[in-house]
DNA sequence: GGACCTACCGAGCGACCGTTCGGTATAACA
DNA sequence: TGTTATACCGAACGGTCGCTCGGTAGGTCC
């Protein structure tokens, strides 16, 4: 192994690299802002940079949007991951995936209050993606609840729609400075426990 | 009492008037394709009317935002209420009233399903006035969830939201032809009744 | 029959939109 | 030293945006 291959000079700083810049700029004028919202023009004069240098890297707006999207979509899922490594009991488990779950969404990274305030409908193209891109995250919820116990019978896929439902409502109420989202998540699950679980402590 | 004062001229027709099927067409738009993705010419072309007669009825795009949003929030309300009126206990009008709640935003009337789809957040003017809305809607479920016999040291505000989250996330994964709304609405109220109230029927 | 009101029309202003295209400074490579 | 790839710049194109403004046809009122 030479030092031809060892460093690559692409991540050096060879003339600059500021894709990680647009897509920063980008999440935070789409959060805030919403898709029609924000012009390329916006997003370029945030990072300093020409509009026009923004198609060097992405191919149009929804694209850029896409790349967004799915990071967001990332970060939330690795973060989900990490909070139930290192638990085993399932309902611990659900209980610390909703709290990962809250605190990015809450937790104002542009990333992920993005993902929160986008709901993909209708039928374009870019939302055909973006929904693929949630439906990837959301199995993580699948598998969570599928090892749950619940009562025979239980209709998993509506116990974990109400779920989320009841989690990504909270971004349209939560203030800080009430209860911390970690405290709200708990209590959301807890009230889904009692019900379903008879034996759970409380 | 005259002929004069009987027969009000400007509600029969003298030169037409068209400000409902303004209303209706912005509510038809703004439910496909959001805010900034409808234009006033988008509307006018729909109804048939130059661009500028918009702005007879409507002093901008936000004002006519607000006034298809806020009828679209009264009609949901009148149902509800309508729907709670011939029952009288608590959670059979909780149900009730849930199943109402769905029924309008998932039907797909132009006027529900864009409250449904409009989450307003971020803190401009118009959005400012969406929420005191919204707001206004919700009280009636404060009301229901008020009357409910829940166990002590119950954070009904919680449990609203919680209820409200997991009816309005319906939208965003409802497909018809599964369950009905009214079926969907019935499993979401049961699943949070037979927590809170151990000798509910199931 | 003249003044007035209502419900529009039609043209257009200035700003902004996403995107394209030809150029170019810098650095790596041969 | 010349070639090539990268990471941009700067100008501009064609289109759309919200909104304004000066009309005016038709009905009502005195």
């Amino acid at each position: 192994m030479s030092i031809r291959t060892a460093s690559r000079a692409t991540t050096d700083r060879p003339q600059e690299n500021r894709r990680g810049d647009m897509l920063d700029a980008a999440a935070r004028s789409f959060a805030r802002q919403g898709y029609h919202g924000t012009s390329i023009r916006d997003i370029a004069a945030e990072v300093g940079v020409q509009p026009s240098s923004l198609y060097y890297f992405f191919r149009s707006k929804d694209d850029l949007f896409e790349a967004v999207y799915q990071k967001g979509m990332e970060e939330m899922q690795s973060s989900v991951e990490a909070a139930i490594a290192t638990a085993d009991d399932p309902w611990t488990r659900l209980e610390r995936a909703a709290m990962a779950h809250l605190q990015s969404l809450l937790t104002s990274a542009d990333y992920n209050t993005l993902v929160a305030n986008i709901v993909p409908r209708g039928d374009s193209d870019l939302n055909r993606r973006l929904i693929r891109h949630r439906d990837s995250y959301e199995k993580v919820f699948i598998r969570l609840i599928k090892a749950l116990p619940l009562p025979p019978r239980t209709d998993r896929r509506m116990f974990r729609l109400a779920v989320l439902g009841a989690l990504n409502f909270v971004v349209s109420w939560y203030r800080p400075g009430g209860a911390t989202p970690k405290a709200i998540a708990r209590k959301i699950i807890r009230m889904f426990r009692r019900q379903m679980d008879p034996q759970a402590e409380d």
